[in-house]
DNA sequence: AGTGCGTGCAACTTCAGAGTTGCACGAGCA
DNA sequence: TGCTCGTGCAACTCTGAAGTTGCACGCACT
């Protein structure tokens, strides 16, 4: 398996207020209070998830002024559809061996 | 827009025990009573995993006699991929953006 | 026909995490 | 120098998901 634990990032992806979020930050970055007005939950509950991305390395802290925003970051989300593509390649490559035998048969 | 729309996959995706089943199925179709064979949880269990797998498009039911083998699908894997590329290049386009900002005030 | 294996449905327990409220700390602005 | 705004930590509730046991149904071989 490839260095990375792909585990994380999906039990991070898997939750719905934190693709809200992720699309908040996808267009500038901002700090977890300015989350918490644009979003329908408490700033706790964004730091909690902001904690959690982080931890998956998908959002990143930056210092602006006395208040900390977040960046989100493409690498982490391209390596693993990378090794999502390579999955499922090789799921459909058995398949395809299985059709060949099927029609070599008949 | 079809961002959140990926999250039940990675909510499928982020259970530990769908993977161990993923990975069964991704060496050969199995039905539930075989899974249960194999892996440390009851045939209940994986029935239901089965049922989220087949929900998020992840795995297909084959009849075979009088059981159902489940057959992994790679396309909604590589469909998901693209997606998360996708948004990974939007986000680091914006970053570079910014960096190029910075760098013309300089 | 009868029987067994595989499947499906339902009730129950357990536990992680999503969200809330409340309060205390500390760095930046006027 | 105050004082405000943003952040961090802790305890609590509550919903849903994972797993179990138990039982009933049905198709498929003998």
């Amino acid at each position: 398996m490839s260095g990375p634990a792909l585990a994380p990032v999906f039990a991070a992806l898997a939750d719905d207020t934190r693709w809200q979020i992720l699309a908040e930050l996808g267009r500038c970055d901002l700090s977890a209070s300015a989350l918490a007005a644009r979003l329908p939950v408490t700033r706790q509950a964004i730091a909690k998830h902001l904690a959690l991305l982080a931890e998956a390395g998908l959002v990143e802290p930056v210092r602006a002024g006395r208040e900390i925003r977040y960046r989100a970051l493409g690498a982490r989300l391209s390596e693993t559809a990378r090794a999502l593509e390579a999955i499922g390649a090789e799921w459909d490559r058995r398949l395809a061996a299985i059709k060949r035998l099927a029609e070599e048969r008949s």
